[in-house]
DNA sequence: ATAATGGTTCCCATGATGGGAAGGTCAAGA
DNA sequence: TCTTGACCTTCCCATCATGGGAACCATTAT
């Protein structure tokens, strides 16, 4: 099995596949004379598991983590269930980010009639002095999101 | 004003703002004689607003487009709704596709006693040929987040 | 005068991913 | 056998918004 048939057997890229390799997320390929990269069952299977992880929004990281478990006969499952739960954690966070940033948003379309007049009290929020607040809206739901933003200002990077 | 007073005044680092200059998102600052750049009222302003806007999700490219029409007297308050209804969609397909990740790891950890015993059914999911689906978890959900992974390989990137 | 603070530019890193170039390899068909 | 097309290899670059840090200059306070 060459990288492109890996590739689509695993649903990984070939392009993740050699970037997977280069950090040492998986072990470095076995090469047929001429240089090309040979795989079989077994690698198929653990790039199955970093596609499906990913797929959980786990990074990198954390799967390196899980995969040193999932190598571990002798792991306990209390750390496995530790690092799902501290996933979930981290999208629950970044849903309440997102969620905080959708209320706001839609307190002011629903402010704003949209039609061809120039009055907009969209812009109008962003425009006017907003360190304060943003008025119209809920202030209990405004201070906890802005706090969140001002805790992270790379407020998203990387978050998956 | 200097930079860094600029930066306190507004909510946004040194960095971003010669940044954003550097970008063309403002406009070059005014120096001083030995090369200080030199802000003022107007200026603060407009930064505040970039900062609002960027605590309300928009990426930059947005960003231009709200500033236009927040320049121009002539707007239509259609064009700056529409901006902040697309926002919405955006913002609400990313948590729908969080949301998909948090249930499927709920399940899973549910399923996960979680002590020292080595038994864990997440890391069996993640392992077991994981592309077919997860078992225990609702074929409905699952179908529909695994569908939106696939469609956006690069399934977070710059998402806000 | 000197030290501390803060400005300037420039380069680099992030994380996971893709694009693309330049060149080698392999298999199938003329 | 030769060509063609599909595939592989490595290497570099781009993304997006953000920060770190070095080297150097300016301002300000002691």
């Amino acid at each position: 099995m060459n990288i492109g048939e890996a590739s689509k057997a695993s649903g990984v890229s070939t392009k993740m596949i050699r970037y997977y390799e280069s950090i040492g997320l998986i072990p470095a390929a076995m090469r047929t004379g001429s240089g090309y990269r040979v795989y079989s069952g077994t690698e198929i299977q653990l790039l199955r598991f970093i596609r499906r992880s990913r797929d959980l929004g786990f990074p990198v990281e954390k799967i390196e983590e899980l995969l040193a478990l999932w190598r571990d006969r002798t792991r306990q499952s209390a750390d496995v269930k530790r690092l799902a739960l501290e996933q979930i954690d981290g999208l629950k966070r970044k849903v309440q980010e997102m969620q905080g940033m959708i209320d706001t948003l839609r307190h002011l379309a629903d402010a704003c009639c949209g039609d061809h007049h120039p009055d907009c009290p969209i812009l109008e929020d962003l425009g006017h002095g907003a360190v304060a607040g943003i008025g119209q809206h809920d202030r209990g739901t405004e201070a906890k999101s802005r706090h969140h933003s001002r805790l992270h200002s790379r407020r998203f990077g990387n978050f998956e």
